[in-house]
DNA sequence: TTGTACGCGTTATCAT
DNA sequence: ATGATAACGCGTACAA
């Protein structure tokens, strides 16, 4: 690997003027400068980060501090994250794969040093604590946070909000027999969604002790356990709520194989609008949260909080999602809905095929 | 930030101990030793990887280049590269935006002194360009390579015999009209697809280039549209192949709108096995790709070649991917099926309307 | 077992 | 406009 030293005596010049071209670009001939990028392209030279940021203490890279993320919510996000970033000459080192603080401890450790700031995401009381500490040594950008951290900067989404909304506009459809098919406990995202089913519940006059509410861990196969559970209930509920769009689905297929019609019997309503989400049978209903827009808004904190120095006061933005109301909720009084047959074909007229965020030239169906 | 020197002063010490410490662990008293852990601890104190790395000349950390992917095999990949690298000590400097070779250029040339080694997807004949490159100062391991590089190791998907197999599987069942919705045309992945499904075509004795080929972009909506072409098409096809399951679930979507049913009308096979891929109506037979798997051999092929210095031989791994039969092809001869007219919306007979019993650790329904 | 001193490749501060 | 040189924080021969 060519160095300064090999570019300045091929160069004829000193190290000081190399690096010059390479920072103060202005200070130098720029005939000199154009022979010197010559050189350097010739020899392949690029100079060594570790040896500039030793100096500078500025690496140009931030961190990214996930919890065990998986499916469509996770790939959206860093694609947020690293589209930002990289647009802005920032690169990232991701590190996604812990489950005990301890863990997260260690791994922001060795993070330090490499980065000049943290993305992380936060959910739970422990890694809070964490993340308390890594502020102490660099500026640090929450993602969805369970609280607020004195000095943490925050980006978040109104998860009570979003599963208010979809309750209540159950609600509004004269539902009154609720089920819900809960996330991960200790997920914040999840928890704060059944807070906002409970609100929507009460805020109607409505009892949230009495619903039925099913545990579940955000994977398909959850959803579709759950609807066992939910036909079974006595009374049985005309409407469910599930945490997100894969529960969703799985309840969507165990309701379908049960015999039971969505909307017709049962409405469904998901959270999160992954791309496939209009493309389910029915179209599904749902939460849509702006997953890549929450990295990409946590990334221009960050660069703002860089760029701003460490006497930028405490930022926090907070993204509220929408309903996306499609058909697995339907529009009928459920009330006067008779149990239909099985299977009975209705030619769906679809409203919209969503195209995914960041695309460049979208077509139009 | 604690430097060694701020250690070694408090614990009344030289910095070649505090470091010796850090390193070589076996040279130090177990006492003196324990002393200095306890005050580095106090102070904070973590080695500046920076300076580490400008003497060591390694960083523990290498990088992943990706293409601009999106969708549950994006996640999967790097789920599966971030486990393995974590569980050995190593970070991941990650970067998937780019379109352009150019762009591919400068990333790779901006990651260069910050990584050990570059794990990465050169799916196009351009950026294989750039993987020699910068072969030539670390090492590579290249993800489903278009084609083998002169001291790159690689990892790959056998996508062509995964296509050949979901074709054959058709053919087996009676199909003789097959349709596919094809990926972008630049991928590889797509590339090796359509060449799979083309070799399942003349293995039968049947002619390739008769064949409807839709184009896509490996996005529902493509799938989607793609339906409507498909069912205009003379003589209809009878059975599709679809390059991803994003595209055959789009296709599903349009079909059922179009009033046709799957498998009884129009037989479907997707391509990767996304986790929703058996909670769709029909379930959606498939050809399986370990993706987690992919990137986590990646990863230790690479930390395998990083241990074992240059000198160690190219190495290469084919992983292949397995048909994971469902419901959306069906069983049927479709020679007995019946042409349907376009637009007439029709009942799709299921024959499994009747709810099955639910085991509790049945994985699919 | 421990300490001294040099070098890793850069940036930045002085000079010139 | 350019050059010499002192940090930056650490690893490691070499010396003690």
């Amino acid at each position: 690997m060519a160095t300064i030293r090999d570019v300045a005596r091929a160069a004829g010049v000193s190290i000081a003027t190399v690096s010059r071209v390479y920072n103060n670009q202005t200070l130098v001939n720029p005939q000199t400068a154009q022979h010197i990028l010559k050189i350097a392209g010739d020899l392949d030279y690029v100079p060594n980060p570790a040896a500039r940021s030793l100096t500078t203490r500025r690496t140009h890279t931030f961190g990214v501090l996930l919890p065990d993320l998986f499916g469509e919510f996770y790939s959206e996000l860093i694609r947020g994250i690293d589209l930002i970033a990289h647009r802005n000459g920032f690169q990232i080192l991701l590190s996604s794969f812990f489950r005990n603080s301890e863990d997260l401890v260690m791994t922001s450790k060795a993070m330090l040093g490499r980065i000049d700031g943290v993305i992380m995401m936060a959910t739970d009381e422990r890694s809070i604590n964490t993340a308390a500490k890594v502020r102490k040594k660099v500026p640090v950008v929450l993602l969805n946070p369970c609280k607020m951290i004195e000095g943490c900067h925050a980006v978040a989404v109104d998860n009570v909000r979003g599963a208010k909304d979809a309750v209540s506009h159950l609600i509004g459809l004269g539902h009154r027999n609720i089920a819900m098919v809960a996330g991960p406990e200790e997920n914040i995202d999840a928890r704060d969604r059944l807070t906002g089913f409970r609100q929507g519940l009460t805020e109607a006059g409505l009892d949230p002790g009495a619903a039925l509410v099913v545990p579940g861990d955000f994977r398909e196969l959850a959803g579709y356990k759950a609807g066992a559970t939910i036909l079974r209930h006595k009374p049985r509920p005309t409407a469910v709520f599930a945490a997100n769009d894969g529960m969703a689905i799985g309840l969507l297929a165990s309701l379908r194989e049960w015999g039971f019609g969505v909307p017709d019997d049962i409405a469904v309503v998901g959270f999160d609008d992954v791309a496939l989400a209009g493309f389910m049978n029915p179209p599904l209903t749902t939460v849509h949260v702006d997953a890549s827009g929450l990295g990409g808004h946590a990334v221009e904190m960050m660069l703002e909080v860089l760029a701003g120095g460490a006497d930028s006061e405490t930022r926090r933005i907070v993204l509220s999602p929408s309903l996306k109301i499609r058909q697995s909720c339907g529009t009928l009084d459920p009330a006067q809905l008779v149990r239909r047959p099985l299977m009975e074909p209705r030619p769906s007229n679809r409203d919209d095929a969503t195209p995914r965020l960041q695309g460049e030239e979208e077509v139009q169906p």
